[in-house]
DNA sequence: TCCGTGACGCGAT
DNA sequence: CATCGCGCCACGG
């Protein structure tokens, strides 16, 4: 699969690699699927969506941004697959998918440190 | 063709 | 925490 099939081919396939119990952010999607900040895509491939795990993509931080009752029937879509919530997040600690072959966690910049004298 | 619109993200402040 | 600015790009008017 290659951006050459078109974007949206592309980020469809990502979605449907996201397995049931887990779950992944806009951002991760884009990024995953090769379009870093191509966000907005994503959801603009949701869209046009139709037999996607459309309830596992979810906002930066675990947050459902769907509004109003689609937002409530993500929500118990989730649950139903197992996916426990912390308040209005999920608990991405627990269902955060580890898309195989990308980089966890960002290169830590150097934090300033002072020296003495 | 230009322009506003999206279930947006992220780093900086 | 909240806010700002910028990046992203297909689509419809």
């Amino acid at each position: 699969m290659v951006p050459s099939d078109g974007m949206f081919a592309v980020i469809r396939a990502t979605i449907r690699k996201i397995p049931r119990g887990k779950v992944a952010t806009y951002g991760d999607v884009a990024y995953a699927a090769g379009f870093p900040g191509a966000a907005r895509q994503v959801v603009w491939a949701l869209h046009g969506s139709r037999g996607l795990p459309w309830q596992r993509v979810l906002g930066a931080g675990g947050k459902i941004l769907l509004p109003g009752v689609k937002g409530a029937e993500q929500r118990l879509l989730l649950q139903g697959e197992g996916v426990a919530f912390i308040g209005l997040r999920v608990n991405m600690k627990l269902h955060r998918y580890a898309w195989p072959g990308l980089r966890k966690n960002k290169p830590k910049p150097q934090k300033k440190l002072k020296m003495s004298s």
